[in-house]
DNA sequence: GAAATGACTCAAC
DNA sequence: CGTTGAGCCATTT
């Protein structure tokens, strides 16, 4: 279940008013080339509680992905994210070029230092 | 243990 | 730019 806590520890490093594609936070949780793991995670993130701010993790396209079990609350995580500042195109889109979250090296020592703790 | 599922990503046309 | 196909592996049943 670390796996889990790993990606939601990167979520929860995702500052408002920006984006994290999955890949990027799969990237830092350590789950390079592994993507699903983070969308499968964010999807059994308890999102009753604001632990983790699933609202700001988009596919690579720059869209907002939606659940079939979600039906219905697409609209509320853009509405989630418009009110962090993020406008969305015409298309539902965003401009990742402009909101996409830019790591910073603190993070990224943080993950590596929990990649030791993984590998030993 | 084995089969089925999945909020994705990259590559090719 | 949009669609199609293959890769990835933990979680679930």
């Amino acid at each position: 279940m670390l796996t889990y806590e790993r990606i939601y520890a990167v979520v929860r490093q995702i500052p408002p008013g920006q984006v994290a594609t999955y890949g990027q936070v799969a990237e830092l949780a350590g789950l390079i080339g592994k993507p699903r793991l983070v969308g499968y995670a964010l999807y059994r993130v308890d999102m009753t509680t604001d632990d983790v701010p699933w609202q700001r993790v988009i596919n690579a396209k720059g869209e907002v992905s939606e659940s079939p079990l979600r039906h219905g609350s697409d609209y509320l995580q853009r509405a989630m994210l418009e009110d962090e500042g993020i406008e969305f195109d015409h298309r539902g889109r965003i401009d990742l070029g402009k909101y996409k979250w830019r790591p910073p090296d603190s993070v990224i020592e943080q993950a590596l230092a929990a990649f030791g703790e993984n590998l030993g």
